[in-house]
RNA sequence: GCCGAUGUAGUUCAGUGGCAGAACAUUCCCUUGGUAAGGGAAAGGUCGAGGGUUCGAUUCUCUCCAUCGGCUCCA
């Protein structure tokens, strides 16, 4: 972020909390911090509430306030002076509770103080009148704990000149096009219906998508020595108290009883490939055993978080779980992590890497957690990656774990790809291999996902291109459109002569340009135009997606274009 | 789950305390066309669900359901 701009969008928070004091009683002050692209800040309006439709008259007198060109003056407060300052305001006296004297710091501007380490703009006339909008509000919990009471936050955008704004706005408005829940819909691809909640719908078409990413997943996993198995979707509790997810993950699992017996549908997959891990004596030899599953999983996730196919209730996962030695450990993460490397760039996606480390509610030794944990670092580093991120405390409850994020189209970080490295649940449900000396050891376990969920990644691909997918996983790669009825017949050859494609013919009675906007909005990678010129000449006209023309052509030629265009897909060769 | 917004035809959206509207899509008719919308007609609705206020509610109000933007939580 631009070091000045940042500046403005903090000051413009301070700003926004003057306005809101002149214009509500009783109004206590949260935090308001600059973020990316802008500012909030959270309030406590006691009894009164705040709407959407408060903001217009907050920005204005956000604007009058800028105006004035009133000056940010920087104050140093003793602790007493400040409690004596804040003393009507219950949250900054949380926060100064916690500083030491010396730390503690004020901005005045006019009458009003805000407890803050700055900086900010000199004056208020430094800020471009016409470069800030209050865009939404929302509630955010004090201190981003669910426990404490839920702040009114005001959230704003802000940028250097008018120009930035308009553009950003504008972009924002161009992201929303690309939203996968419209685009989904357009194209045919999926639905959603009240009666199920957080569930996918699959369409013919959004089935072939799904085809085809799950294909190309299981060819890299055969690559890479995984074998596929197929697991139960419920169990008895049993099972999952041996597993620790009664203890740490009850709340998201759908819980009944069969029978006066208390059963759980599967929120995940691993203590089924354990019990299938447990079915034989397995020696050193036979490690590394790699299981892959497509696993139907379903987690209660809360209603408010439910978000189109990022956030859903029944998740299916291109799941494995790997059981293995110690000493294999490090190879084996270094192949998940080049899977995922492979699988992405073949998507043209860049992945994000992160490190999520021992989360509050943890099993076992903190010893172990720490090796695991560094055992990863020593992974990541060796294979290249040195700039990953870190989520602290944001493990699974059996072990620290790589993650990799990816954005939507408004930039939202969503998490896809996981390589969770376990010395946990194995011992709990008491696997063993015999070792070279022939004593019993318990094997570590891997839990990886390589694009994470079919519907989130399905969902991010969607955004990524806009809907226009590349020809490999287009549900339809090519249209026939024939100029006039006269031509079906002819149309209806060209199309056998290209069977192995997913190809359909438009058989409407309606013009040419109709019916090219149709295929257009449809986002086919082809259209092929065939009218009396090209039955006669035993052609077609070649129009590719979003292009002009490619000319007129003979079948032949129409396939070598599309050979091309698979290797330049790299992995179509191989589906 | 919490804060806020939204819910009207298959879709995208207008609108109103007193007979429910458009465009696109659908069906039919005319048109037989040359690279992003040819013309016409018909059909299409328990205005998310249920209470309440009212002579009368799609409209006001309450509860619930669903969706979206955030918060929290997670692939």
């Amino acid at each position: 972020m631009n070091k000045d701009i940042e500046i403005i969008r903090h000051s413009l928070a301070h700003i926004l909390a003057i306005a809101v004091k002149e214009m509500y009683d009783d109004v206590k002050l949260g935090v308001g911090p600059a973020i990316e692209n802008g500012f909030y800040y959270d309030f406590d309006f006691g009894n009164a509430q705040i709407a959407l439709d408060d903001l217009p008259k907050i920005e204005k007198k956000m604007k009058e306030i800028v105006k004035r060109k009133i000056a940010f003056e920087k104050i140093d407060l003793p602790k007493e002076e400040a409690r004596k300052v804040f003393a009507n305001e219950k949250y900054k006296l949380e926060l100064i509770d916690e500083l030491v004297d010396g730390e503690i710091t004020g901005y005045q501007t006019g009458e009003f103080i805000d407890l803050c380490k700055g900086p900010h703009v000199d004056n208020t006339g430094e800020i471009n009148i016409d470069g800030f909008t209050l865009i939404r509000t929302s509630g955010a919990y004090w201190r981003g704990s669910e426990k404490n009471k839920m702040l009114a936050r005001i959230y704003g955008v802000a940028f250097a000149t008018k120009e930035e704004l308009e553009k950003y706005l504008e972009m924002m408005k161009e992201a929303e096009k690309r939203d996968h829940k419209k685009l989904g819909k357009e194209l045919d691809l999926f639905s959603f219906h009240p009666e199920a909640p957080g569930s996918v719908y699959w369409h013919p078409k959004g089935m072939i998508l799904w085809d085809c990413l799950e294909k190309f997943g299981q060819l890299i996993r055969k690559e890479h020595g995984y074998i596929k198995i197929k697991t139960p979707q419920m169990a008895k509790n049993s099972l999952w108290i041996t597993s620790g997810h009664w203890d740490h993950y009850k709340e998201d699992m759908f819980v009944f009883d069969v029978d006066k017996e208390t059963y759980c549908l599967k929120p995940m997959d691993c203590p089924f490939n354990i019990q299938i891990f447990q079915t034989k004596q397995r020696s050193y030899r036979d490690l590394p055993i790699r299981y892959t599953e497509i696993g139907h999983v379903m987690r209660n996730e809360k209603s408010g978080q439910l978000n189109g196919m990022f956030r859903v209730r029944e998740i299916t996962q291109d799941d494995s779980h790997v059981f293995l030695r110690e000493d294999q450990i490090e190879k084996e993460i270094s192949s998940l992590i080049e899977m995922v490397q492979e699988y992405y760039s073949a998507l043209n996606i860049v992945p994000n890497f992160f490190l999520s480390t021992r989360p509050d509610d943890f099993m076992g030794e903190i010893e172990t957690w720490d090796k695991a944990e560094q055992d990863l670092k020593n992974v990541l580093k060796q294979n290249g990656i040195s700039d990953y991120g870190l989520k602290e405390k944001d493990g699974a409850f059996y072990g620290p774990k790589i993650d990799i994020n990816i954005s939507d189209a408004l930039g939202r970080s969503w998490q896809v790809a996981t390589i969770q490295l376990d010395f946990q649940l194995p011992g709990k449900f008491g696997c063993e291999y015999i070792d070279e000396a022939g004593e019993r050891k318990v094997p570590v376990m891997l839990h990886a996902a390589i694009f994470g969920s079919f519907e989130r990644m399905i969902g991010i691909l969607i955004e990524h291109c806009a809907g226009a997918l590349p020809l490999w996983m287009s549900p339809v790669q090519i249209r026939v459109v024939p100029v006039s009825e006269n031509q079906i017949d002819y149309a209806k050859e060209v199309a056998d002569g290209l069977k192995d494609f997913r190809i359909e013919i438009d058989m409407d009675s309606q013009t040419i340009g109709k019916k090219i906007r149709e295929a257009e909005m449809q986002k086919i990678p082809y259209i092929l135009v065939v009218g009396e010129k090209e039955k006669g000449n035993k052609t077609i006209s070649v129009r590719k997606r979003g292009q002009q023309e490619l000319g007129e052509m003979k079948i032949e030629e129409f396939i070598k274009i599309l050979e091309e265009n698979k290797s330049a897909d790299k992995l179509i060769n191989k589906l």
